[in-house]
DNA sequence: CTTTTATAGTGGTCAGACCACATAGTCTGC
DNA sequence: GCAGACTATGTGGTCTGACCACTATAAAAG
C-alpha cells in the first residue's frame, strides 16, 4: 500500500505557531506600508502587545523569531528596532548549520568565490558613480593602514559590501554577508599576517581599477583570485597551527568515527 | 578609562540575551558530540529546562530562535527535534527582508541562475553513481507525471536537490534552498501550463545527461537556460494577469511615493 | 561645570496555571 | 471479533503578573 501521499512538497509550512505568525505578518505589514522603516523602533513590548490583544510573552516569541533572522534587533533597556544595513539572513545561521551537516571551510571559500566573483562581474557592469568613489575612498584607507590589521580590516569588509551594493543584486548581497560572518566564527580576523597587508591593498586596487573601467570578466579574475589566495594563505596559517600541536592531530571537524 | 574603541568590526554579536545564547550553545554541544541527531527530538520542554536549571519560558525562547533558523522543528503536541533534510538558511528570512529591502523577482532568478548552474558544473565534476541514478530516476518519473502537474512538481524539485546534494557543497544547496522556497511564497507552483510539461522534461534529460557524461560546461549552459526560460515563462505570466487587470497598473513592489 | 546619584523606561526572566493538539489505548455498539 | 467513538496522557502554546537588569536621562551634590 503506498501509504505517504507526498501532495505537498513538504512545504515546511507547518511549525511557528499562529500567534508567532500574527506578530510576524503584523509587522511585515507596518514595514511594507511604510509605517515602520529600518532603524526605527517599535512600540515598547506591554504596550505593542496590548494593540495587537495578545500577551507580551507571545509577541515577545515574534520579536525572538523576527532578531533570530536579523530582521530586528533587541537591545537591553533600550528598545526594539527594525534591522538596517547590509542584510544577512541570520547571524549564526550558517554556523549553526554547520555543525549539524558538516560544513567544511573549503566549501565556505568555494561558496564566497562563486559569490563574489559575480558580483564583481556584475558591479563592473551596473555599478554607479557613488559606488566607484566609495571603493576608491575604502582603497585609500586600505593603503593608509597597512600598519593596523584592525582597522585595515574594517576597510577590507567595506570595501567588499560596496561591491556587492553595487552589484544590484541585494539577495546575492545577503548571502555573502551570511557566509562571511560565519567565517569569522570561526576564526577571528586571519590578517595578522601584517606582511601581505601591502599586498592586499595592490589587489584591490587592481579589481577597483577593473570595475571602474567595467571590465566585467577582469573583475571577476581578479577577485577570484583574490579569494583564492584568501583560502591559501588560511590554510597555510592552519597548517601551521596543526604542526605547532606536534603529532597526529584530529581534523578539526572530521568525523572520526564516535 | 578610554571608552570608544570601534575595536570590533561590529561583529553584530550584541543581542540575543545570555540565556538564549545558553540554550543554543547546548544545543549546539549536543549536536557536535553525538548527543543529539538530525531528525531526534530533544526532551520536552519542562523536563530539558529542569536540566538547564532556566525556565521554561528561556528555554522556548532558545528554541524558538533556533527554529526561527530551520535548525529545530516543533511539532505542536508531539515534540521538538532537530531538523533534518536539505538545510535552509531560514525559512522566511528571504520573504521578509525582501519586504525591507526591496528585492525583485529577477533578482532571485539571477541568484538562482548562479548558484544551480554552478552547482550543475560541480555535480558533473564530483557527481556520484548513486546521485545519477538518483536522477535519472527523477527524470523518468517526469515524464511519467507530465499530465498530473502536482506530482510533476515534486520530482522537479528533487531533480534539482539531487544535483545540489551531488555537488558536493551543503552550502550553496542551502543557499539555493533558501531562494527557491522564498520563490514558492511568491507565487505558488507556476507550472500550470501543462503544455510545456513535456519540454521541460527533456531539458532535464539533457541537464542529466550532460551531468552523467562529467561534461561540467555543458552542464551550467543548459541549467542556466532553463531556469532563464522558468524566468521568461514566469515574467509572461505575469504580464498576462498584468493585462487582464486592465489599465495601468502599479507595479507588484514599486515604491511609487508614498 | 563636573561628577554622582536618583528615576523612569524598556527588555529579560521567572513561576505556575491553563489551553490546544496529537497519539495511543480503551470502551462501546454492532 | 471489529470498526468507530471516546478517554487518558504527553507535549507544545498561551496567559498573567510579578520582579530583575540594563540604559539613558534628569536631578542633585560637589
Amino acid at each position: 500500500m503506498h501509504v505517504l501521499k507526498p501532495t505537498q512538497t513538504e512545504t515546511t509550512h507547518e511549525s511557528e505557531s499562529h500567534l508567532t505568525m500574527q506578530v510576524v505578518n503584523h509587522i511585515r505589514a507596518m514595514i511594507e506600508d511604510g509605517t515602520l522603516k529600518p532603524g526605527e523602533k517599535i512600540p515598547p513590548e506591554r504596550e505593542f502587545a496590548q494593540q495587537l490583544k495578545i500577551s507580551r510573552a507571545s509577541l515577545r516569541t515574534g520579536i525572538g523569531y523576527m532578531a533570530a533572522m536579523g530582521i530586528m534587533k533587541v537591545r537591553h533597556g533600550v528598545g526594539t528596532f527594525i534591522a538596517e544595513g547590509p542584510p544577512e539572513i541570520g547571524k549564526s545561521s550558517l554556523g549553526l548549520l554547520g555543525a549539524l551537516h558538516g560544513f567544511k571551510s573549503w566549501q565556505m571559500f568555494e561558496s564566497r568565490l562563486l559569490l563574489e566573483g559575480k558580483m564583481a562581474a556584475l558591479a563592473a557592469e551596473r555599478g554607479k558613480e557613488e559606488h566607484f568613489t566609495q571603493l576608491a575612498e575604502e582603497v585609500a584607507e586600505m593603503y593608509a593602514t597597512v600598519d593596523d590589521p584592525e582597522e585595515y580590516l574594517i576597510h577590507d569588509v567595506r570595501f567588499h559590501r560596496t561591491i556587492a551594493a553595487a552589484s544590484g543584486n541585494p539577495i546575492l548581497a545577503s548571502l555573502m554577508e551570511t557566509i562571511t560572518s560565519a567565517l569569522y566564527d570561526g576564526r577571528r580576523k586571519t590578517v595578522g599576517l601584517t606582511r601581505s597587508l601591502r599586498d592586499s591593498a595592490d589587489v584591490h586596487r587592481e579589481i577597483y581599477r577593473a570595475i571602474r573601467s567595467r571590465n566585467s570578466a577582469e573583475a571577476q579574475r581578479l577577485m577570484e583570485r583574490h579569494i583564492q589566495r584568501a583560502k591559501d594563505a588560511q590554510d597555510d596559517e592552519e597548517r601551521m597551527a596543526a604542526r605547532r600541536r606536534k603529532g597526529p592531530k584530529i581534523p578539526a571537524n572530521g568525523k572520526v568515527a564516535v
